[in-house]
DNA sequence: CCGGGCTTGTGCACAAGGTCACAAGGTTCC
DNA sequence: GGAACCTTGTGACCTTGTGCACAAGCCCGG
């Protein structure tokens, strides 16, 4: 049992695949069904079954046996573990393409993140409109931070000014940080820190391309070949 | 010793994070450093001394013990282990605003992989150039991939439509993909598949910022938290 | 030529994650 | 009411990854 709740730790790995469940079971119940198995739900996911049933089983009993779950109420519980009943306003550092393609990305606003302010270090950028918000001064970002209670920033400049930038964004306050700069960025304990780094990935895929044969695996993507439509 | 190929595995989570050395490998040689020891290459990585040692004894002894290692040697090493001393033209499917950051980004150039092709569905978007680039039909796909000696595929499509470019992908003989569109997407065996969803990223800082902070320690400091898949 | 001082390379113990298999527990149909 | 059937929840085991600690090995000074 231990599903009352200060007992449970959800490991980091079925943190991450939170989300993953939470679009195939938003996607199901779009389609207007109302209970799903372990099974089918690990087909959408692109997982094992028995995985789904441990990392569901870490947010508490929900499911029904002989049933399985039901979609609603399994979204509600994922959204409300992973924080997602509340809106998170973003800040995006860095308006360059990605930056750009950033502000104009439609997953965040379904997600209940919302892009709060944009910020730039060039001058030549000021004022300019993107996804309908001004951008502004790097200076004016621990006003902004603060004024409009952001809670997550998104550092999509050079990798030069990727450390100075995340130094500025904890000293606002911020205490989450997506780095989308090609560097290494630390920051102090009681920050979270996730990166994304595009290059990294093809080298990645570079690597087994080019290499032995042998055994190719992979993580992600067994060899389930269903999910999605 | 088994420093003899053919016996060396290198295992995923090395193969992970030997961009990462690569990158800092570069930074240090083009500061005109000769040689390096494994705690200041962990320190500009971001991870563990022992870590980096054992991650660079899969490659083979190619360190001088109380000396370090010379930084253009194993710069060298590892370009060849990560394939990297080959060009890998790339074909990028989807020329939204995310397609066209990633045509745009130049981080890809400086290691060896090169935009060879850009298609899109959309009529609309036909001759247009992007990046120095003509967009072309996604019709053309097949033969893209096969005159240009395509390699590599990135999906920047909307979510409805990424296994089915997969599919087109895999059909015209690309043997590895990059997914960023928020699906998920399953190819055959033998084809390399990893993604990067902006969204899930973002979800799960949202968790971490949402909860119980007691134990939120984790690895860092000075480290990033790992991010998987 | 030898000893001191560094730094690599690695054995080992442990932690985290994944998979299997099955008992527990609910549902349905007769 | 009960039996057959289905699906969850989880204990056990295995694989992978991490970090420590130390021996092996190299360089340099005297």
């Amino acid at each position: 049992m231990a599903d009352r709740a200060g007992q449970r730790r959800i490991p980091e790995a079925t943190v991450a695949r939170l989300p993953i469940y939470s679009r195939a079971l938003l996607e199901t119940a779009e389609a207007g069904v109302g209970t799903i198995s372990s099974e089918r739900l690990a087909a959408l996911a692109g997982v094992n079954a028995a995985k789904v049933r441990k990392d569901l089983s870490y947010l508490g009993s929900y499911g029904t046996r002989g049933v399985g779950y039901e979609v609603d109420h399994l979204v509600h519980e994922i959204s409300r573990e992973l924080g997602l009943t509340q809106d998170w306003p973003v800040v995006i550092v860095g308006i360059g393409n990605l930056g750009h393609a950033l502000a104009n990305y439609r997953g965040f606003g379904a997600r209940g993140f919302r892009v709060a302010a944009l910020v730039d270090a060039d001058p030549t950028k000021l004022e300019r409109k993107v996804a309908g918000l001004r951008v502004e001064g790097l200076d004016a970002l621990a006003d902004v931070v603060a004024q409009r209670d952001v809670s997550i920033g998104i550092i999509a400049t050079p990798a030069s000014a990727a450390q100075e930038v995340a130094d500025l964004l904890v000293e606002a306050g911020v205490r989450s940080i997506l780095n989308f700069a090609p560097a290494v960025v630390s920051v102090p304990e009681g920050v979270s820190l996730r990166k994304v780094d595009l290059a990294i990935e093809l080298q990645i895929l570079s690597f087994y391309q080019s290499h032995p044969p042998d055994r190719l695996v992979d993580e992600s993507t067994e060899t389930v070949r269903e999910a999605q439509g």
